[in-house]
DNA sequence: ATTATACATTATAATTATTCTAAACTATTG
DNA sequence: CAATAGTTTAGAATAATTATAATGTATAAT
């Protein structure tokens, strides 16, 4: 219970009520080592897997969007078919796994930092980030 | 008509048959100066008006995916609402106006070129792109 | 040139991700 | 303990995309 007071006071914080709902989510999002990478649809199945409980999707998907908004969750645009969320809210760089359909961080010192030398004018730079998109090596080629 | 030769010719060395409704749209996705960032929703409004023919939606689809298939189109993920193609099939970097939601390509030259310096073990690297995010630089913050 | 075949276009239905709605529920305030 | 404001929920609505199946057309074979 001494965990879940930490997220009832980041939700808080954050002017969100701490709903059974909110607090179960931020301890399966937050409650982690690693930088999860998600879908709505990989939230909803840990949560029926990992919890025993339901949530409806019309609630995954406000909260996940709440989280959002008030930056304890990012999201990335990888391809057209469907969000994709992180846990890793800095601006950062992905790898992205052509045949796993995995997005993995990109650690910041594995890529000097990128110098834009000119900008569009009357516009400001508000993230630069690079995508690698790669693949398995063995593949045949004609 | 000398123009369309072209554009059938195309297509038929991509062994895609030369129908009256992919010379139309090869005339309009090709037949410019710049490159073309739309969205299907984009060229439909275009066929309807520029030219004076509808062709169906189903069609548009398709025949944009051909294209993406045989490598005259790429597709550019911006957000997750709709697919992003791209006249320019070189592997490049844009900015994207957070404003209008318009992509605009960023000169190779404009960047300078990206090292990783430690890439997934076993993987390849298929492509290395950045996104620039930009707004409008007239904004009050608090 | 005619016919046969494979492929393409079309209208429409189906699918999928996401958002909306309105009723029932719950956390917070007085 | 009310009253209130915000939340959850099931299900309907929407929007982008894909599938279907009938009709049409380009190309190959005669
Ligand atoms: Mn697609
Ligand atoms: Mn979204
Ligand atoms: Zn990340
Ligand atoms: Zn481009």
């Amino acid at each position: 219970m001494s965990r879940n007071a930490n997220f009832i006071d980041k939700l808080r914080e954050a002017r969100l009520r701490p709903t059974k709902q909110r607090v179960k989510i931020c301890e399966l999002l937050f409650n982690r080592e690693k930088t999860f990478h998600f879908t709505i649809n990989d939230l909803v199945k840990k949560i029926s897997e990992d919890l025993n409980e339901k949530i409806s999707l019309a609630t995954v998907y406000n909260t996940v969007h709440a989280f959002v908004k008030k930056g304890y969750l990012k999201e990335i645009a990888i391809n057209s078919d469907k969000s994709y969320f992180d846990t890793n809210t800095s601006t950062h760089h992905h790898f992205y796994d052509e045949d796993t359909h995995e997005l993995i961080d990109c650690e910041q010192n594995n890529i000097d930092s990128i110098n834009i030398k000119n900008n569009i004018t009357g516009k400001k730079i508000n993230s630069v980030e690079v995508l690698i998109k790669v693949a398995s090596d063995n593949q045949n080629h004609n």
